[in-house]
DNA sequence: CAATAGATGAGAAGCTTCCGCATTAGGTAT
DNA sequence: ATACCTAATGCGGAAGCTTCTCATCTATTG
């Protein structure tokens, strides 16, 4: 439960927190800017400072209960860290985001740090392209 | 040439231009942000506008005469396109940045994407590390 | 060399993100 | 429960990167 986890990190389990979990928790796979989490609980009735948002977000990474991914346009987009690591491929046409992992891609990825000397740590692929999706508006 | 490769572009060859690509040309691997060309071009006692760095970078991108990066931070690293493609691997400590390019990887990728119904576009592929150069204040 | 479309520079404005500070609320011990 | 103390909130505003506006200037073309 959102709570439990609040309080794990070490944090107040407080009331802008645990609407801010509990968004997250309900979106799924779909990635979320700070922006959008202030949006969407204010079309849910919940008032929460942007401040307060980006703060909280901040917390809830370091804590590694969110993950913050920096695509293309300058800003952040958050999603619930599910324990799994995953890279994304996201279209540059529509902005659908998938995720996906994969084995091959993450041995060769260690080998490379390795040979350069350094200790890996994070990683972050984005492949960029053109989903087939048929409300994507992908025509040309 | 620098002037013709503008002029290919679509774009008259002029005095910023010029300047800022052959800076670009003299830097090799070395990334640098548009703040960074600023400063560089100050020094060699050539003054151009930052909104003109700005411009002119996304002007030299959007031709593909140069690379964009998003690295963490929030801004945009610019460096030379070779006409090679190839990832970075970047040291969380003291932000150096190294290239490398894996057949293995971009082999996977395309695969990815097509077994997702993605047509591939551009990737990046982003490893944060540690590295262990002697210069770098990594220490612990 | 004049005409013109395009480029520049300076400052203002935009966007995302983060402070500072007064107020409020969670957690804990009474 | 109550009161206390620390931490969290919210607001306004500020910071940093980037882009826009617009008057001025310049590269190109005929």
């Amino acid at each position: 439960m959102a709570g439990q986890d609040i309080r794990d990190a070490g944090l107040k389990v407080t009331v802008p927190r645990v609407k801010i979990l509990n968004l997250l928790e309900n979106l799924g796979e779909q990635h979320v800017s700070a922006e959008d989490v202030y949006r969407m609980l204010l079309e849910a009735g919940e008032e929460v400072g942007l401040a307060t948002i980006y703060r909280v977000l901040t917390q809830f990474e370091t804590a590694g209960l969110v993950e913050r991914h920096n695509f293309e346009g300058g800003f952040s987009v958050f999603e619930l860290n599910r324990g799994q690591h995953h890279d994304h491929i996201v279209c540059t046409i529509c902005g659908k985001v998938e995720e996906f992992i994969d084995e091959t891609i993450e041995k060769r990825q260690k080998q490379i740090a390795g040979e350069r000397g350094f200790e890996i740590g994070e990683h972050s692929l984005i492949i960029y392209g053109r989903c087939q999706d048929p409300n994507c508006p992908n025509r040309d």
